[in-house]
DNA sequence: TTCCACTTACA
DNA sequence: GTAAGTGGA
């Protein structure tokens, strides 16, 4: 009889399309499935308090797939290359199985175990089963990696994609028994149960997965070139959480969604755009791998001594969505609430904290690494560097969002906001963006008073943004970063 | 070198 | 229209 195999899941938490999964199998040794929960390992970026929430879900659905197709999920504490040692030691597997990531302490663990596998004499089969394009193999012509989105959509969009893989209907388990702690031995549920509103709108899991993803292409796809900009209606895809968990590929989107632009050919638009956000992701996984400081440092280093403001009280304001401007108070609610927010709104909020606060985008950063459910390291560091003007793509000049006309042009009936901010439901949609431009008896006459049921705007945003061009004119002077374009 | 592109705001 | 910087072919 073969020895084992071991098959580690990480952030690919499902059955369908995972190559280490399928390869195990199909190399037709017994398999034992492993979760190694180590949140150590993951250095200052483990997992927030919302990802914790949906990561216990989807591994009591993982489990439960995996015990359908007859397998046990042996689940443990890390450290993650000592629990591999250990669990090798306790089954006699000769071989582990995983899929990359690419964050960068999952990379330098990953070599930690792939020296200690070898030391030992066990085979090690990584594979990248969670990105379209891997990092390296996508280079300008100068073979450097790509800076600007553009560019870099109009390359990969060249290359072919990957077909999924089928999925395996019966594991052959390997007959070992060997010690598992319960999910819920993991404690990664809430204390006190703030959890209600992210039950209510999420069902982690592979088969949430694949629920979700029919209803965007059946209800979303068609109208999603324009829709995708608007908050108010459910037309975006809400695939973010299952492709950071890996509940669902990347490929297997991809595919769909090719596959419905060619048999239907009409709502082609909406298949560009959307296969246009996945490569976003693409992007922003190709920047944090080959700049992998980025999560904590400015990606163009004049951006190092920007003038940030330490302002504790503007801060809380933005978090608990008491800054006085709507649409970006909606917003902070909706994430509060949901741990989720529409991204139109996500650049809405963090250009207010960024430009008209002038607070520090990796404050902003670690306020959505705690509170969102598709918290990921690569996708949030592009999108906060991006705002900030401070990362990839240039233009910092342009991306001072003015928050009125956001909510106006991108909620123009006021809908979105009076469903997060209930004080200010009964607001006319002309006004519902700028209540302060109402006088106060009119105001009062919908039952609100500024600065008792809905506050004062927190700061001026015409002044803030004479403010935030001042501070960006400070840093103009310095080299914009060129060190940075070494390979790490 | 030259030219294009850029999830935009304000006049 | 103009503000206006930078990467990429």
């Amino acid at each position: 009889m073969d020895a084992s195999a071991i098959v580690l899941f990480q952030a690919d938490l499902r059955l369908a399309d995972n190559k280490a999964l399928f390869f195990a199998c199909k190399n037709s040794a017994p398999i034992i499935p492993v979760f190694i929960y180590s949140p150590e390992d993951e250095g200052a970026w483990a997992p927030g308090a919302a990802s914790r929430w949906w990561l216990h879900h989807s591994l009591s659905s993982l489990k439960s797939s995996l015990a359908a197709a007859g397998a046990n999920l042996v689940i443990r504490r890390g450290p993650f290359a000592e629990s591999v040692n250990r669990i090798l030691a306790e089954s006699g597997a000769r071989s582990v199985y995983c899929n990359q990531r690419f964050e960068p302490a999952a990379r330098r663990l990953e070599s930690e175990v792939e020296a200690s596998l070898a030391k030992l004499g066990v085979d090690f089969h990584r594979y990248n089963s969670s990105l379209l394009f891997h990092p390296e193999l996508v280079r300008t012509s100068d073979d450097q990696p790509y800076k600007v989105f553009t560019p870099y959509y109009n390359r990969v969009t060249r290359l072919k994609s990957e077909q999924p893989l089928p999925r395996n209907k019966r594991l052959n388990p390997a007959s070992v028994s060997l010690d598992s702690l319960t999910v819920s031995d993991l404690d990664l549920l809430p204390r006190i149960a703030w959890d209600e509103g992210l039950m209510s709108v999420w069902t982690p899991g592979e088969a949430g997965a694949q629920k979700q993803l029919r209803k965007f292409l059946s209800e979303g796809l068609a109208l999603y070139a324009a829709g995708r900009d608007r908050p108010d209606k459910e037309l975006v895809s809400r695939m973010s959480p299952y492709l950071h968990f890996g509940e669902i590929s990347a490929q297997t989107i991809w595919q769909e969604v090719v596959r419905i632009s060619e048999t239907t050919g009409g709502g082609e638009s909406g298949s560009e755009k959307y296969l246009r956000e996945l490569v976003w992701r693409e992007f922003a996984y190709h920047l944090l791998y080959h700049f992998p400081d980025t999560a904590e440092q400015p990606l163009r280093q004049n951006f190092e001594h920007f003038p940030w403001r330490r302002d504790a009280g503007g801060l809380k304001a933005w978090q608990l969505g008491m800054t006085g401007y709507p649409i970006v108070d909606a917003g902070m609610r909706e994430l509060w609430k949901t741990g989720w927010m529409h991204n139109r709104v996500r650049m809405i909020v963090a250009s207010f904290l960024v430009k008209d606060l002038l607070i520090d985008w990796r404050e902003g950063a670690r306020w959505f690494w705690d509170t969102l459910v598709d918290a990921d390291l690569a996708n949030n560091t592009l999108g906060w560097q991006w705002t900030a003007g401070c990362g990839a793509d240039a233009a910092p000049f342009f991306r001072v969002f003015n928050p009125v006309l956001q909510g106006e042009k991108f909620d123009p009936d006021g809908n979105y906001v009076r469903k997060w901010l209930p004080e200010l439901a009964k607001l006319p949609a002309t006004m519902i963006h700028k209540p302060w431009e109402m006088p106060a008896d009119v105001l009062g006459r919908y039952g609100v008073t500024l600065g008792r049921d809905y506050p004062e705007p927190i700061v001026d945003h015409s002044f803030a943004r004479q403010r935030a061009l001042l501070a960006l004119a400070e840093i103009k002077g310095d080299q914009p970063g060129k060190g940075r374009l070494k390979k790490v």
